[in-house]
DNA sequence: TCTGGGGTCCTAGGGCGA
DNA sequence: TCTGTCGCCCTAGGACCC
């Protein structure tokens, strides 16, 4: 039996804990630049505020009806994540953590009389425990536990948060009542084609043939067809090394000097040598991009991309900014306004399979000892303590955020104060 | 005026060597 | 030596997820 555990609203929930006046009243977290909606509580969507809104395209609607805002705390929500899926572990080792809000768990071999219960039990635990609510769906496929969990989060009040399916008439009743853009993997497009073929509900989509299945949705729309019908095609998976690492952001304001975005690429760069050092990668291969703004319809969209092969592995960030920088100074179209621009560190290997080449400027056995010593220092001192001198050390630079949360768990000076 | 960020997987199609 | 076929590899694009 497979169950996945889903916690709600999640980005609001992390806020409300700290701020329980907060319950009952709507409540929206929003994107870098305060530009998006990604995240809200019942009564925010009950306002009929939809996800991924432009926030100023409902400024009127948020004042109106006094919704709290916040810009987004990802040292807060990481913090929150790595707690809840600490407490699962303890009570569920055979876990695929699938997201920051979202894990799977298999307990076909624990012990476990009633499903039910235990997931009443387990609800009770974690938000004891960490103040987060959640709502559980169990199956015998993942495709089913999605489908089981959004029955109990539509139907909290009969489910109190939990939902099995544990029979044939029970996966019958499920399936008549999800909309195929409702299944797990199934999204707008294949949503709009199912729809144009006169299929709109999960019991219509297991009927049509494996045939048409394959050549319309791929390998993978017949996978959920037999996840859906209660046959297993997907497995709990392992925690896998990433295959690329990117950074990227929006600018609130457009850049438009090649020196500015530098500045930020070096920034990029240092990010993701973080994330790429931390998982015991090294890379080969940079995409750097960068592109105007879409929406402006006054103006032609640019959109740049350049690929850089290196000729060596590494995780180093001066020597990539390095190449990064040649490239953008090359290339840069001068008078062009930049709305967002990024990096992808990609063609990763472990560090412990690098051969370094023959032939390389990069000094292999300095870099590593150098970026040792980098890493200790910043891990002690602070991030960024010590840092690439092409930008000037402030990650938040230039990104509008009005609505910051302190870091509750993770800053020293946001520690909530108790007065005896 | 203002519209996020970070990933994965699959397939088609072209280049290329055996 | 030329030509056709097959399979592998790579890339771009499109779908999906949170």
């Amino acid at each position: 039996m497979i169950g996945l555990i889903d916690c709600n609203n999640f980005y609001v929930s992390c806020e409300r804990i700290f701020r329980p006046d907060l319950i009952g009243k709507p409540v929206i977290v929003l994107s870098n630049n305060d530009g998006c909606v990604i995240a809200r509580s019942e009564e925010a969507k009950e306002l009929g505020i939809p996800m991924g809104a432009p926030v100023f395209q409902y400024k009127e609607l948020i004042e109106k009806n006094n919704v709290i805002i916040f810009s987004p705390n990802f040292n807060l929500y990481g913090d929150i994540s790595w707690r809840v899926m600490y407490l699962l572990t303890e009570k569920c080792p055979n876990i695929e953590i699938y997201s920051i809000d979202e894990a799977f768990i298999d307990i076909t071999h624990q012990n476990v009389k009633n499903i039910y219960e235990f997931g009443l039990s387990l609800k009770k635990y974690i938000y004891k425990c960490v103040g987060i609510p959640i709502s559980i769906g169990f199956a015998s496929t993942k495709v089913l536990a999605k489908a089981a969990n959004k029955i109990a989060k539509k139907f909290t009040q009969k489910t109190k948060g939990v939902y099995v399916i544990d029979n044939e008439w029970k996966k019958k009743i499920v399936l008549r009542y999800l909309s195929v853009e409702d299944i797990w993997g199934i999204g707008k497009k294949y949503t709009e084609l199912l729809n144009k073929n006169g299929i709109f509900k999960a019991i219509d989509f297991v009927k049509l043939p494996d045939e048409w299945i394959k050549k319309n949705m791929t390998i993978n729309g017949l996978k959920i067809k037999y996840e859906l019908l209660g046959i297993k095609c997907l497995e709990l998976e392992d925690e896998i090394p990433k295959k690329s690492i990117s950074v990227s952001r929006s600018f609130h304001n457009e850049i438009t000097n090649i020196k500015e975005l530098k500045e930020r690429i070096s920034l990029f760069i240092e990010l993701a040598t973080q994330k790429l050092r931390n998982q015991k990668s090294l890379c080969s291969t940079i995409i750097m991009y960068y592109h105007t703004n879409y929406f402006n319809k006054r103006e032609k969209p640019i959109y740049q991309q350049v690929t850089i092969f290196l000729d060596t592995y590494t995780n180093c960030p001066h020597y990539i900014a390095k190449k990064v920088n040649k490239i953008l100074e090359k290339n840069f179209i001068n008078g062009i306004k930049i709305k967002k621009a990024g990096i992808i560190l990609t063609n990763l290997i472990s560090q412990e399979y690098n051969i370094p080449p023959l032939f390389t400027e990069l000094k292999h056995e300095e870099q590593i000892k150098l970026m040792k010593t980098i890493d200790e220092i910043n891990s002690k001192y602070g991030r960024f303590t010590i840092h690439l001198a092409a930008h000037n050390g402030n990650i938040r630079h230039k990104t509008l955020c009005e609505h910051l949360s302190p870091c509750y768990t993770t800053n020293w000076s946001d520690i909530i104060r108790v007065k005896v």
